[in-house]
Formats: C-alpha cells, sequence, structure tokens
DNA sequence: TGGCCTCTAATGGTCGGATAATTCTATACT
DNA sequence: AGTATAGAATTATCCGACCATTAGAGGCCA
C-alpha cells in the first residue's frame, strides 16, 4: 500500500491525477452526471495532498469534463460541453466511447480539414516543409510490408501536410489528427487490410503539393481519407444519427 | 493599497487569476520567453494565496501558455504552442495580436468549417433545428439598421446552422465562432459597413439548408463568409506570410 | 395540508506555513 | 582549465485550518 505514485517517475503527480482521472471519464467508468468522490477520498485514492488533486480538478474542469458546486459536490459534465477538440481530451476517451458514433465525426472531421490544409500546403509549402513530405512518403513507399513502421511514416506524412499550410490555427489539428491515426492503428491492426493501396492517394498528394496544384491537393487529400473510410467503416456499423 | 480581487464578485478567485494572466500574455505584455512573477509575487498581485495562484498556473500550462520549470522559474511559451483552438485563449489576444496574421488564418479556418458545416445541416438538420436558424434570419432581415441587434442575430444564424451539422467535433466551433465574430463587430463598427448587403447570401444559406441541398449550402455559406471578408481585409493589411 | 422560512451541516474554496525536489550558479578543488 | 561539490532560488507537494456556499432537513405559518 506505498504509493502508487507516478508510474513514469518523470511526470508531475498532478498530472497523473488528471490522466487517471480523465480516463475514468473517458471510458465511461465514471458517466455524465456521476458524482465523483470528494476530496479526501480522491487524496486517498491517488495518495496525494489536497493540493495536488485539488490542481488536477480544476484543469479538468477548464477542459470541460467535470464541474464542482459546493455543498452538492463535483460531477461530470455531458459530453456535448467536453473539450472534444483538446487532443488529450480525445486521448483519453476509450475505444467504445470513441465507436459510440464519434469515429464517424472523427472521420467527418480529418476530411474537412486535411484536404483544406493540403490545399494550403500546395499554394505555401517551403521547399523545407516539401522535403518533410516527400521524406515521410518515401519511407511508407519503403514499408508497405511493416504495419507499424508504416503508420509512423503515414502519421508523419499527414502531419508534415498539416504543417506545411501555414495556419496557426490549422497547425493546431496535429494533435487531433495523431489521436485519430492511432486509433485508426488500433482498428487496421484487426482488419489486416493492405496499405499498399492507399499509396497512389498519399502520391497524388505530394505530387500536387510540389506542382503547387491546390485543387489537385484538395482531391487527392479527400481519395486518401475516403478510402480509409470506407475500409473501417463497417468496423463501427449502424450507431444511427438522424437521416444520415 | 487595494486590492485588484474579483471584480465581478461572483467568479472565483482562481477563475479571476487565470484570466488577468491569460490576458497579459494573450496581449503581449507577457511575450514568449519572458518569466512571470513567482510564487510570492503573484500572491501579492492578486492578494490571492498560493492555492488559488497555483490552480490558475496549472490551468494555464494546461493550455499550453505557460512552463514551470523548478529552480528556473515560469515562462511564457512560444505562440506555436498555444491551444489557439480554446475559446478562452482566442478571447484573451489583443486585437494587436490578431491583426498580427491571425485573423487571416481565422477567416480561413472559419472558411473551411462553416461551409462543411452548412452542407451536412442541410443533409440533417431536424425541424427544431431548422426553425433556430429561420427564427435568427429573420431576427436579422428586421434589425439591418441596428448593427448592434444585427450581430446578436447574425451570430446565432451562424450558431444554429453550426449546432445543425450533428457533428459532435464540428459543435465544437460554436466557441470559437462566437470570439472571432466579436472581433468582426469591432471592426465592423470601424468601418460603418451596411450589413444588408449580406443578407442574400444570408438567406440562401437557410433556403438551401430548407431544401437539403448540401452543395448550395456549403457554397451560400461560403459566399457569405466570403463577403464579409472582402469588406474587412484591408483593415489589416499586408502581414506578410509566404507565398500568400 | 401545503407552501414558505430557517437553520444546519456537508462540501468545495481559500488560506499560509512547512518541507521536498530540482537545477542554476558560484565556489572550491584537482 | 576543467571538474566536482556546495549553496541557493524556485517550483512542487504536503498539511491542517478556516471560510463560503448551498442542498436538504425540519420547523413555522397560513
Amino acid at each position: 500500500m506505498k504509493t502508487p505514485d507516478n508510474k513514469s517517475g518523470k511526470k508531475r503527480i498532478h498530472a497523473t491525477i488528471v490522466e487517471g482521472l480523465g480516463k475514468e471519464i473517458g471510458s465511461g467508468n465514471l458517466a455524465p452526471g456521476d458524482k465523483l468522490p470528494n476530496d479526501a477520498e480522491l487524496n486517498a485514492r491517488f495518495s496525494a495532498s489536497r493540493t495536488a488533486v485539488r490542481e488536477a480538478l480544476k484543469v479538468l474542469t477548464s477542459k470541460g469534463l467535470i464541474e464542482a458546486r459546493q455543498r452538492a459536490g463535483t460531477f461530470v459534465r455531458p459530453r456535448e460541453d467536453w473539450d472534444l477538440l483538446d487532443p488529450e481530451v480525445l486521448s483519453w476517451l476509450s475505444r467504445d466511447i470513441i465507436g459510440d458514433g464519434l469515429y464517424e465525426d472523427l472521420l467527418e472531421l480529418r476530411d474537412i480539414v486535411e484536404p483544406a490544409a493540403a490545399g494550403f500546403a500546395a499554394r505555401r509549402a517551403t521547399d523545407q516543409d516539401f522535403q518533410a513530405i516527400e521524406e515521410a512518403y518515401l519511407r511508407m513507399d519503403a514499408s508497405v510490408d511493416d504495419l507499424e513502421n508504416w503508420y509512423t511514416a503515414d502519421r508523419d506524412f499527414h502531419l508534415a501536410v498539416l504543417n506545411a499550410c501555414h495556419n496557426q490555427f490549422l497547425v493546431r489539428f496535429a494533435g487531433i489528427i495523431r489521436v485519430i491515426l492511432s486509433v485508426t492503428l488500433d482498428l487496421q491492426k484487426e482488419v489486416r487490410i493492405d496499405v499498399s493501396i492507399g499509396m497512389p492517394a498519399h502520391r497524388a498528394v505530394y505530387e500536387c503539393i510540389r506542382d503547387r496544384d491546390r485543387k489537385g491537393a484538395e482531391r487527392a487529400m479527400r481519395t486518401t481519407i475516403g478510402r480509409g473510410r470506407k475500409t473501417l467503416r463497417e468496423r463501427f456499423a449502424g450507431r444511427g444519427r438522424p437521416n444520415a
């Protein structure tokens, strides 16, 4: 019963608590409307001081996950209040919760943001930006037989394109895309998809950016995302949405 | 010496500190790389306890604005680390900082997100969603001579469309759009623009959503945003970007 | 009976002093 | 000159106390 403490040994204790509670909420273990344990219990659970616990609760509050009311307690807020654009929050969501209607929305978000970013990249990428894109593409091409490496290269490719768009807000989606791709990798592992069929579309993105072809880059990126979308859609079948 | 204290009297003290420091950073008063006053000084400045100050600092840390290192101090992080997709962070930025290249990027973001949202709304809006859009449109139409009321109606219109897209991530942009429109209002006040010229485009958005015309809704929303864009662009002239 | 008021206690909010951990800086040593 | 050690400044954490707010119990009155 000694200190569970920070597992990595490096992380600050409040960060450990933030992550711990964040994941409990993101997994549905603590559902919206539920009341969190009070201060004293949380102190005990994380074997941390009240200060550390309160700092963690404040961070979770600022991310919209919880709400504290005096005399009443601290409660999990409804999911529509969660700051889903915060990569950390996104990373805390369990696969179950993501499957429950969120994955489709996530793909829609990619489908909106990434083609636009590719278009801007075609107009504004510097030589350095383009080299990063090219390097990632070549690495993808070289690892079509190694899912793990291919994934890393694919991620770097998409992040490099995003980074080349030179829009300070779009660049911020890097963290979100990173989480999405991590989820996608898990799914790909289950499906055992042949990643090589996605290569031509990726190549088209890379070539269009090189050729400063804005419309082409947008279209190619849309194709790139759309392919993975079709392949993986059936994994999460039938969680309805009105008029979908 | 007087206590700066919580002006509204209602807000919690740590929230006051978060906002105070956030605005000092967002205004450039505390620039990236600068060192914040240490604990004791901040306690004095806000006449608050260390607990409150530390909770505030933790929230600012989670938003990417600052970084604390033991023995060294607490420093403002470079702007590319700021969580610009957080509406609160966005609202802390001074007009000067926004003018310095950010406003263009903000308009590009709107131009990506809102047409897409309008397109989804055309496919998925419920009757209730549509009524909210219609109601806001009618209010706009009735207040073309009253900038203040027109602004409120315009904001409600755009938020209603966003809300009708039924994508849990896109809906999250409401806070960002709200801040952007608030900035835009300030600019419109200076320019003294005739808002009535934007009405046909807004009407087209509303009609296309009603008629379930996805492509039309996207196009109309793009026109709606594009108009305001052209009108206001020259306000912030010439802050360069590569290949813009 | 039913609605309104008061009072209480549970809970989060704030406080400030002490100690630990970290690491920059200066000094001493080789 | 370079390295190792000691010191100091600053944040990180802990602690225990008191304050402020308010849900809910219970009483009061119409």
